[in-house]
DNA sequence: AACGGAACCTGAAAGC
DNA sequence: TGCTTTCAGGTTCCGT
């Protein structure tokens, strides 16, 4: 799903697309991914250029004249995508936005967890959620300012890490990986963590970030590890397989409703000492198909 | 105030 | 084979 890596892919891929174009016609459904939007919908940004497109977290907002404004959440499933003039448009568009020169750019979202909200920039700025935003990790994490707000909740760490005001644009795939890099276990509590230990999350997650970025290129649309696109993650995902770094298999638990996957061994409930890696069998190659790698184990019926 | 959990939504996959 | 059930997840809302 969307989390902060792909809608940084997104929002550069909508400056290129459109960005400096007058919009000349919209259309969208009434779903509710554009409830809450003012009267008159996003029919009263026509006739107004995109003059920039700016990432807060996993949330865009696109800046257009005289003050325009238009805020898109992508949600779990939603996406944006280019289309030229006569191409046919995907299933499950929400909304569209022609621009002057044939530049139509679709919201696909089949889910319709995503949102997209037309009001005046400045009005969009203040929504709570975006106010309440912590610092965007892309680039680097500053490990004092993120130590001092772990220090003041007793939730574990995963869960700590989703709260968007920690930091802005971590989902349950980045933090999973982030807390990998730094051998750090999930269920830790957030304020039990040593200097060191956050010292080594704020470059793990920055790492995760900048990994994921790049694999991400080009014009083509991006495809989710949920849609079977490929899945390079260290260990979301690979519940069962064996962790890449010490070859124990990689477990899945249920943190907050969410799913969460590490390394037992890698990541210890208890800090102990250094313990050599069990006897690396043969190590098992991770499955080649992007769908068997996407693959998540089930819960386990209860009988 | 901080936290936990349900609701929202629909396609895909598992279960029967 | 085909119908039914379960599951995923970011954010919001509500109850404790």
């Amino acid at each position: 799903m969307p989390e902060l890596p792909e809608v940084e892919f997104a929002a550069r891929q909508l400056r290129g697309w459109a960005q400096g174009r007058r919009l000349t016609a919209v259309h969208d459904a009434k779903t509710r991914v554009t409830r809450g939007t003012k009267k008159g919908g996003l029919e009263g940004l026509i006739g107004r250029r995109l003059l920039s497109v700016e990432r807060i977290g996993k949330w865009m907002l696109l800046g257009f004249d005289r003050g325009g404004g238009l805020v898109s959440h992508l949600g779990m499933t939603g996406k944006w995508l280019h289309r030229e003039k006569g191409e046919a448009s995907a299933s499950h568009v929400r909304a569209s936005l022609e621009f002057e020169g044939g530049v139509t750019l679709d919201y696909r979202d089949p889910r319709m967890f995503g949102r997209l909200e037309a009001a005046q920039l400045d009005e969009l700025r203040k929504l709570p959620t975006l106010a309440a935003m912590g610092p965007d990790p892309l680039g680097g994490v500053d490990a004092r300012v993120l130590g001092e707000k772990l220090a003041r909740t007793r939730r574990s760490i995963k869960e700590a890490l989703m709260d968007q005001t920690t930091l802005a644009g971590l989902g349950n795939i980045q933090v999973s990986e982030s807390l990998h890099r730094a051998r750090i276990n999930p269920e830790r509590g957030a304020n039990l963590l040593s200097r060191e230990e956050v010292a080594r999350l704020a470059k793990g997650i920055a790492a995760s970030l900048q990994f994921t970025l790049e694999q991400q290129q080009g014009e083509d649309p991006i495809e989710y590890v949920e849609e079977g696109g490929d899945n390079f993650f260290l260990v979301y995902g690979h519940a069962g397989e064996p962790c890449p770094d010490c070859g124990t298999e990689i477990e899945r638990i249920v943190q907050g409703g969410r799913s969460t996957f590490f390394c037992p061994h890698c990541q210890p409930l208890r800090v102990r000492a250094a313990q050599p890696a069990p006897a690396p069998k043969a190590k098992a190659a991770r499955p080649k198909s992007a769908k068997a790698a996407a693959k998540r184990p089930r819960a386990r019926r209860r009988s």
